[in-house]
DNA sequence: AATGAATGAGCGTTCATTCAT
DNA sequence: TATGAATGAACGCTCATTCAT
């Protein structure tokens, strides 16, 4: 495993444990089995490195999310049991996800709101044709996904998220209407 | 005004502005117009006052709740209006709600949870008899809700929160089926 | 002795032992006698510190050295009895003066030169009339003055810097011509 | 030219942009576009890079000196057109000088102090047999002509210094004695 | 000789909280 | 109750130096 993923690893592990304000750099360094100056010859500083876990763990995940859409249906179906297996089997990326992505720090925020628009890009493709508005459409959709992750973190991981897709899926589809998928 | 309704008015403009954690406590007692030190006189510390601030904050929504309930059907598209209309018309509680809900003070985020239930509880109480989990269907709900808020407040107030009320609670009672409410 | 006066007086003996650079602003706290943070309540940071410690050397200088050349006279004679006296009597004054004041921080640099000026005025004023460029004149006056406090702090105050007031008058009226003051 | 040339050339640049302190390892390194360790194949260390620069450069000064004194008299009036013509088209070498001369780092301070008593003693030897204490002498005159450099540099080389070497002679001539050199 | 990735000690400053008045 | 001066623990980041290659 190359440094910058050791670094990369142990933030995950840190800021998922602490929250971003909690997490303390040494502590970073130290599970990343480096020294404190170390990290930051790979990331510019604490929120560098943060944005940097939250953007490769988005690309990561849409690289899947793609074939996942084009290899089940209907897409609304794929993507739910995507976003909710995905998350479900990624516990510290799922705090993450939650804990941190409404956060007060303005230029933070703006970060992770741009990192975020791919996937709020491909969710308004999906639901792009069915009858309802479609921003609309694509905050119930992610916002009913997001929630469901947030009941499943507060839970300590008490039951099995990917085990709610199919509900959530036929929850959605419905409110979509019959026909757009 | 009380002192301790001063203190809670210059903490809902403080923790809008800056967040938790870019929030001082000099500046709260500097907008209340009292000392630092009698701040803690009335809140036991800096969480404590947040915690106060979002426990009234809720009081408050929920007072109002029963009634809108009560005057309008159905009861999710009264749901809807209320949860829409109340927030939009009030900025700083919504950012407040926002970004500070889902918080990775573990400490923090317990008492906020515990605050949120009883809303929660009344979600529940309008979609039980849908055919639809009911707690899915609640995640539904407020998750749908909560990101179109997410989108309003990061949109800057730049739109009328309360006119989304129609559609969003269109695709919601969609979504839980024809004839629960 | 007020708690500002604490800290001022330990900045002197702290900056003088060990320059600007090498001075720790908890040493400063602690020889003061209060807490790390007590400090920055009655002082902006360090540097505003120690250009607090020079503005009002400077000033304490400049109070007497009017008594001085009032009392006394030719001028330049009073000005030189006066200057090194002054700082020959002020061991630590002295190191901060010879060691600071040529500081390459230019923010730094900048003030000091701000707070010289007076002195220079004063002196330039005593050499007005004589038969010398009054620039040149004033240089050669500090400039003089200067390093023989120089030598002095170089030596670990190894003389009395006193002493040598009349040589070093002498040969400056000799400089500036016979008849100026 | 040698690397180790192009080190100190680098060094001149970088120590008389940012001073001592401000300085920093690696843009010498960069700027002599070496890797960073290969200064320290050079020189020990930061403080011997700088002694070094130092050391070489009154190392040149004091060779042309001799030519100077040799070949222009008075001695006293070589011995200032000299000083302030080298450091006139000098602007960097006068920087620094000025500067870190008087440095608060007591090892530096000292080896500064070993390498500038050459010059010293060329000068006492200009003064000496004139009707002066031979150290107050010395001290005048390189008070005088180092004043005036620092005043060069302060104007940000906004003046000819060279131009100033015939009324700093005249005065320092004066002050001396009429018959000495 | 040369490299440059890695080290890790070190520090100015902030701010929630306390407590003597 | 109210004050606000005082506290002091806590932390992100820098940078001179080292050393395996």
């Amino acid at each position: 495993m190359t440094r910058e993923a050791s670094i990369l690893n142990a933030a995950t592990r840190v800021f998922a444990a602490a929250g971003y304000h909690g997490a303390r750099m040494r502590q970073v360094a130290r599970e990343a089995g480096v020294a404190d100056g170390t990290v930051y010859l790979y990331f510019r500083g604490k929120r560098e490195l943060f944005v940097s876990l939250f953007e490769r763990g988005l690309a990561a995940f849409l690289a899947g999310l793609d074939d996942a859409l084009a290899s089940s249906s209907p897409a609304l179906d794929a993507l739910c049991a995507y976003h909710l297996g995905y998350l479900g089997a990624r516990y510290e990326l799922a705090v993450i996800t939650q804990v941190e992505m409404r956060h007060s720090d303005p230029e933070l925020r703006e970060a992770l709101g741009r990192i975020m628009r791919p996937y709020f890009d491909r969710i308004e493709g999906v639901v792009a044709g069915c009858d309802a508005d479609v921003k609309v459409a694509r905050r119930m959709v992610f916002g009913t996904l997001d929630e469901n992750v947030t009941a499943w973190v507060r839970s300590g991981g008490g039951f099995a998220l990917a085990s709610l897709a199919p509900e959530v899926s036929r929850l959605l589809r419905r409110a979509l209407g019959g026909d757009c998928r």
